[in-house]
DNA sequence: GCGACAG
DNA sequence: ATCTTGTCGC
């Protein structure tokens, strides 16, 4: 049967994946369910113990390797790391990502053993069409603090923030502010950062800006994704 | 109908 | 995300 969205016509070429018709609609009811049980609310002082987690492709493209990390804030180390595989079964769809690589990220912060306090994401929170982004999509699963950071924009715009590191913008999507874009060097491209679940705006770019070390991702972020590179290839 | 579109 | 060469700047 021919796929029914210009999308999927579009993406199946190279992922040979393909949804199955009428899967999309029940998905957008799953995120706009979830999306009523997120919670803002501030989180007060700044977390010692930050998880993150990230995904990589295996090399034939078929496994999503998911990678989960606990970072000390305070020793500035790296306290645990885990890695999950599962098979690939959804093509990326914008808007969708959380169904595409959400199992595999799941499975591996399940394993995480060392206690954590926030976790961050590659990816939007409340920035998102539905305000359903991937971090507020686990976050709300685990119903536990978590933090959208996207290294670019899905949706909403926002004035590019001052060229020095903190500088931000709010991120507006529909008359309303999603996130912001955020600063977090010098002269680089801005983040997009947004609550996950349990979390206020003010209190996610409190953060993020403390979790950097002078790169322009958060450090869990950074190292998740560098050990996603490594195991991706095993 | 057209353009936009996290990873 | 992944592929992929050289190039600019600290």
């Amino acid at each position: 049967m021919m796929p029914s969205n210009q999308w999927q016509r579009a993406r199946q070429t190279r992922s040979e994946l393909v949804i199955p018709p009428g899967l999309v609609q029940t998905w957008i009811t799953q995120q706009h369910e979830v999306a009523t049980r997120m919670t803002e609310l501030p989180y007060p002082g700044l977390p010692r113990f930050v998880a993150a987690a990230d995904a990589a492709f295996s090399l034939d493209g078929k496994m999503c390797v998911a990678v989960a990390v606990v970072w000390d804030r305070e020793k500035t180390e790296l306290v645990e790391h885990v890695v999950a595989r599962r098979p690939l079964e959804f093509p990326y769809v914008p808007t969708f990502l959380s169904f595409r690589e959400g199992a595999a990220l799941q499975d591996a912060i399940a394993m995480l053993k060392h206690a954590w306090e926030v976790i961050c994401f590659d990816g939007q929170g409340f920035a998102h069409p539905r305000r359903c982004g991937i971090a507020t999509h686990i976050s709300v699963m685990l119903d536990r603090p978590g933090i959208g950071v996207g290294k670019s924009r899905l949706c909403g715009q926002a004035r590019d923030p001052g060229l020095k590191a903190g500088a931000w913008s709010p991120l507006i999507h529909r008359q309303q502010q999603v996130g912001i874009a955020l600063r977090t060097r010098d002269g680089v491209k801005p983040l997009f950062v947004s609550v996950g679940h349990r979390m206020d705006i003010a209190s996610a770019r409190r953060i993020v800006l403390a979790c950097g070390r002078g790169y322009r991702l958060p450090e869990p972020i950074r190292i998740a994704d560098r050990i996603t590179k490594v195991e991706r290839a095993k």
